[in-house]
DNA sequence: CCATCTTCCTTCGAAATCGAAGATATGGCG
DNA sequence: CGCCATATCTTCGATTTCGAAGGAAGATGG
């Protein structure tokens, strides 16, 4: 898959280009190269054309897809207390996604090792006979140096830090792997709904704060840390000290786990987001008001990014993004205080992907890998 | 200049190849097809062969060179009260550079005539005979759409809210023209004596502060506002509303202007942010508790920043930039509160370009325009 | 000083790519 | 229905690019 061809495969999985002519323009080969390409592509079973597509005004193109037999990816996005697991053909699109229990405090040796047995387990129960996996992935929790593979310093994963995880992943599957922070994950599937947005911010809202960066379509990654929002201090009458020593960062004030212990404190017994969520949906005041002051806060931290990077749109994810008033109070908050030239054209709604967009992005982070 | 001739070009001019064998690293073409084109363009007089490079343990290779008859660029970096103007050659080396009074309060037309007067000016005084002029290119201090050349929504420029800047310095020049933001123009100046740097942060702390940032090498624009920080609420005892319409922003704080008239207020005349530098040096405590606190704003906006975008540093320039106590207090600031993973590598420091950064990034800019 | 290694650059036949022209297919319009 | 405009895809000779081999020039190390 080198090279050129290796480029129209990914332009074609991508989702960007659908026929020999869109695959001319967006490579800049000259048509008749691609055809060639193609042609070639087609006879090696990678390729399969698909019925004709829609005019635009004269001959119809002929529709270019990759073959189902093509391969398969296989994709895990680790939370603190399950996983979701999915199969996914080379062009991102789902064969099957499953929710298991699984808890990260297991340490990495047992859920790598419980990861690698389910993701052969889904191979065996819902892939094709003969289609090949072609790559496996995965979104933690938690910081990740993308170069080695480790992640590192992760707040909430006793075991984790420093742990080579692709490594470990890598030894049950001699085939490209990816580990990667789960908001980044998010950013890199949802980026796939929003193909017009050159520049994106996704939120994950959860137990956590996540925060994943697309810049040109690519992930900003930075030195490896980038993305991260949720020990940013913020704006208090209290002073609550976070788990990671300093005082008033977001997460301690505005994390789906800092929802959870005031509403439990309260005498509300919450034990996940979601039943955050469900409270506010029943209208419960506390945590409507809770949810709200956690929106106006994150709202708050927004504006200063969006100024700075002046991003096309905002998307919140996440367990908690349900919550009406959470995004309502973000946008207002970052339309209030922002500069008009910054939210003259800002987007700011929930995600388009849904709960698979961790692992769809997983599946588009792969791709690169598999068809370098 | 078309296509690869172009990028070799391009290349050269840059400062990332110095012969054929960088050339054909850099590019990606066989070492072949450099030789060839290479050739081609010395023959049409746009590079030179100029000596032989130092060995890097075998042959030495032969040093190559933008001609300086290829043609020069002529730019202008736009303040308050004063323009820096210079010409450069293709390789973005200044033959000139000039600091002329200038008023930008007079307005859109007075000022860009006034500009094209003394680029010709400079051609006719300093250009060598024969050596056209490619292309022309102004730093702007405020808000400018890239796309149209236009200025948006200016604060302190009188007269010019969405005056087509491009067009008006195009009506002049029959060439490519570059109009941008001062401080993106810095930054992107900035960014070639960082070379190892694929995210990069400057910072002009002048009358105004700016910023402006490099994501893997290229200027990050986002919708055309990418860098603004000024109008961030910082935390504050008292109460201050901006030119803005808000409270608190740093600008209101931090800048020069907000120092300058605090001093002048406590009797301390001062008329140029230089001269609160000379303040500071001359050990007068009022202005440097003032630079200091202003510093620590400064750091504590750019914490989150650091955070979020995770760059590999953080450049200071700009007319307030020699005061040591300034980014001493940023330093302490950002590595005080930044994630241990954002700051580990981060180097903070002021600027290596000098008070030509601007002029610089203009000509780096400029380039891809003309080499097109 | 000579053999050997490294790097730089060129030569030349093989292979990939281009681009102009044409073949194919479709929508729109009188 | 026939013709034109438009878009997709293919054919084929011309051009560009590649890459392996080799020559040129210098470093290294006895």
């Amino acid at each position: 898959m080198r090279g050129a061809q290796g480029d129209l495969l990914r332009l074609v999985a991508a989702g960007h280009a659908e026929s020999r002519a869109e695959l001319a323009r967006l490579s800049g080969l000259a048509a008749s190269s691609v055809s060639l390409r193609v042609e070639e592509l087609i006879g090696s079973g990678l390729l399969v054309e698909e019925g004709a597509g829609t005019s635009r005004g004269g001959r119809r193109p002929r529709r270019l897809r990759l073959s189902p037999s093509a391969g398969l990816l296989a994709v895990a996005d680790l939370g603190a207390h399950h996983a979701r697991l999915g199969l996914l053909d080379l062009s991102g699109t789902p064969l099957v996604v499953e929710e298991r229990p699984c808890e990260i405090a297991d340490g990495p040796e047992a859920t790598i090792d419980w990861m690698s047995a389910a993701f052969e387990d889904l191979m065996a129960a819902h892939g094709p006979p003969g289609v090949p996996l072609r790559g496996v992935g995965t979104g933690i929790p938690g910081p990740v140096d993308p170069a080695t593979g480790r992640v590192v310093a992760p707040s909430r994963m006793p075991g984790w830090n420093n742990f080579p995880v692709a490594e470990r992943l890598g030894a049950h599957f001699d085939l490209p792997v990816l580990v990667e922070n789960d908001a980044n994950l998010m950013a890199a599937g949802e980026a796939r709904s929003w193909p017009k947005c050159e520049t994106l911010m996704v939120l994950k809202a959860g137990s956590g704060i996540g925060c994943g960066v697309m810049v040109n379509g690519a992930l900003h990654r930075g030195r490896g840390a980038a993305g991260d929002i949720s020990h940013v201090r913020v704006r208090s009458d209290s002073s609550v000290t976070c788990s990671c020593g300093h005082d008033d960062c977001l997460e301690a004030y505005a994390s789906g786990a800092a929802l959870m212990s005031v509403l439990n404190e309260q005498g509300i017994e919450v034990r996940r987001p979601a039943d955050v969520v469900a409270l506010v949906e029943d209208g419960v005041p506390e945590a409507t008001a809770l949810v709200r002051n956690a929106g106006r806060l994150i709202g708050e931290v927004l504006t200063v990014l969006v100024n700075f990077i002046n991003p096309d749109a905002i998307v919140v994810g996440g367990s908690l993004s349900p919550a009406e008033p959470l995004i309502a109070s973000i946008r207002a908050a970052v339309y209030e205080r922002c500069l008009p030239l910054a939210t003259r054209d800002l987007e700011i709604s929930t995600t388009r992907s849904g709960p698979d967009a961790a692992l769809l992005g997983a599946g588009s982070l792969l791709l690169d890998a598999v068809l370098a």
